[in-house]
DNA sequence: ATGAAAGCGCTAACAG
DNA sequence: CTGTTAGCGCTTTCAT
């Protein structure tokens, strides 16, 4: 079309994004296939006008590298692999978001794969290095233990850690005692001493402070003079139906709590359908507070700890790309900590006066 | 290990899951690399016994094809994309999880793309055939043009849809009209006529009955002598800030519904934080019903039509399998409908009396 | 700075 | 039924 004279078939522009080669560009570029490939790779000794006359017709030609082939001959294979406890958890599913948004933009694909409890994990790894199909891992809100970690280490493959943070890797989470401070303290605040907590039953949760949310009700709590009653505290899972069922066991003790904190919006919903249920106001006769800032807590007017969850999943695939694209990782692997913020809404107030 | 004295390194055995290639494979048996490759791929014209030595030889050396490999010599990718407009909305990640659970029974790898309007649907398909990166494209919730679907077809690409269904490739989805007719019927025989609807603002959504919700609407209140006042329909996002903003407007009406259906939980979530900070009760004061059955329905108590999505999610998979393992599909692309049913709760009641 | 050539691990004719 | 021989498309020494 633009007087290419060059190509013997003449066919070549006419079926772009077809099977457009690197030989292809070569030719059209007038130089054999391993300087192109060298000018594409941003390798170094490679002519200036030369890497861009190939960098033209790549793109003429709509070309794209064979995933197979660049991995075939030794390159990396563009896939990182994102292991997920619930994929249809919003929590998850934004995090997700976040990083397929940051991944595709680098031109790599989110493999994903569900991976529900230890033996899960397990198996992921034990066939991973065998599938060998993937650059990197990224794991969400869930450990990795030191084995595992090495084993992909030593096989080249990047590890990154997002909604939570932990030793040994890069990773990227929130300050989980300090939002659990900003909701404790809240209710403090408000003037409540007997606050009840729904913590999340611990499905091997990724963080190097196990139950940074736990200390802070501990910590709050003494450090508003009140010692902390462990009757107030009950183990649940880490949704709705946990949420309630922690609740009517609150509601069951000879004094039940004024306040109560769950770790997560889902489960102080759930907390609130058994007040509800018991016939008791939120928060006029006890005060409810989460963490997440879920869509649904802005719909049901639930007061909360917001963390930026779909920016931890972005943060997760910068470090990916960091790692991949320079060199090797730093000495002290960063744990980044997000900002979260109380919002403000209509589930918690003063203590009531009894009646 | 086992008496093998064919192994000139004799370190096969010893890096296990390492890089054992076929040819390693095919010398421990004894065979040439194609004849293990025709054992391993369950070709015809193989020895029964050679098969099995072959087989044994495999799984001693814990023997995994290279993907790329494979690939590059033709083979099949093991990959399958899936189009999703937002993986953080429940509903998506259900379809997800079930769609995972079945690819991964099946040794296949799920690639993930977000999709959201119509230009990055675009954008997808142009460059996917140049990537030629998958066997196939699960679409969820949205439809493919007839052109996007040729290409892929002609391509050698497998396209199944789920979440919603299009008449030119496998689908599954549920019945919408008959999800709709439920949902108002139901509040038909509450005895309510004047019943309002939070339709969901197309975002080119799947359906070859683009408004089967819609239309079910109309019917059921003509099936039940009423006409359908359009004042009462308002179209919105599919999400709760669309139903809350949808309900207000129905509010501004003269005469205002006393019950309304939501094309989905969210919006019907939506809508009742519009009721309560109107001071309106629900259901006294007005009736609201969904479709979806979100977990947070149960948490609040909404009345709503339950459909089966990671069901869904598992039967587009069993779907891809099938394409993808038995031959062409069949001349008419299957539209499988799951069922959906009531679940009645507490947000729908009578029509109350006028004050 | 660039080219030629040798694979990476597997499958697919084509011969025996 | 099984072995031989070519590549698939790309990266990489090793020369030049």
């Amino acid at each position: 079309m633009t007087g290419d004279t060059t190509d013997p078939q003449g066919t070549a522009a006419l079926r772009p994004s077809s099977r457009v080669t690197l030989d292809d560009v070569a030719r059209h570029a007038g130089v054999s296939s391993a300087t192109a490939s060298r000018a594409l790779g941003d390798h170094p000794h490679v002519a200036e006008a030369t890497r861009r006359r190939v960098r033209e017709a790549a793109a003429l030609l709509d070309y794209v590298a064979s995933p197979e082939a660049t991995r075939l001959a030794g390159g990396p294979t563009g896939r990182v692999a994102v292991l997920v406890p619930h994929p249809s958890r919003w929590f998850f599913g934004e995090l997700i978001e976040g990083l397929e948004a940051e991944l595709r933009a680098a031109e790599l694909d989110l493999v994903l794969f569900r991976v529900g409890g230890p033996e899960e994990r397990h198996a992921f790894f034990a066939r991973l290095p065998a599938r060998r199909g993937v650059d990197a891992v990224v794991v969400l809100a869930f450990a990795v233990d030191e084995v595992e970690h090495a084993r992909l280490a030593s096989l080249g493959v990047v590890v990154v850690a997002a909604g939570g943070r932990v030793a040994s890797y890069p990773s990227v989470g929130i300050d989980d005692h300090r939002a659990g401070r900003q909701a404790v303290d809240h209710l403090l605040h408000l003037g409540h001493r007997r606050i009840g907590m729904l913590a999340g039953g611990d499905e091997q949760r990724l963080s190097p402070d196990p139950d940074g949310r736990a200390s802070a009700w501990r910590a709050a709590l003494r450090d508003a003079a009140t010692e902390p009653d462990d009757d107030l505290v009950v183990t649940v899972p880490w949704d709705g139906e946990g949420g309630a069922e922690g609740m009517s066991r609150l509601l069951g003790l000879r004094a039940p709590p004024t306040a109560v904190f769950a770790h997560c919006d889902e489960m102080a919903l759930g907390a609130m359908r058994t007040l509800r249920r018991a016939g008791l106001r939120v928060p006029e006769d006890i005060s409810v507070i989460g963490i997440d800032d879920h869509p649904l807590a802005a719909l049901t007017d639930l007061t909360t700890v917001a963390q930026p969850v779909r920016e931890q999943g972005r943060r997760a695939g910068a470090m990916v790309l960091d790692t991949l694209r320079g060199g090797p990782p730093p000495r002290v692997p960063p744990a980044e900590m997000l900002p979260t913020r109380l919002v403000l809404r209509g589930t918690t107030s003063p203590p009531g006066v009894p009646r």
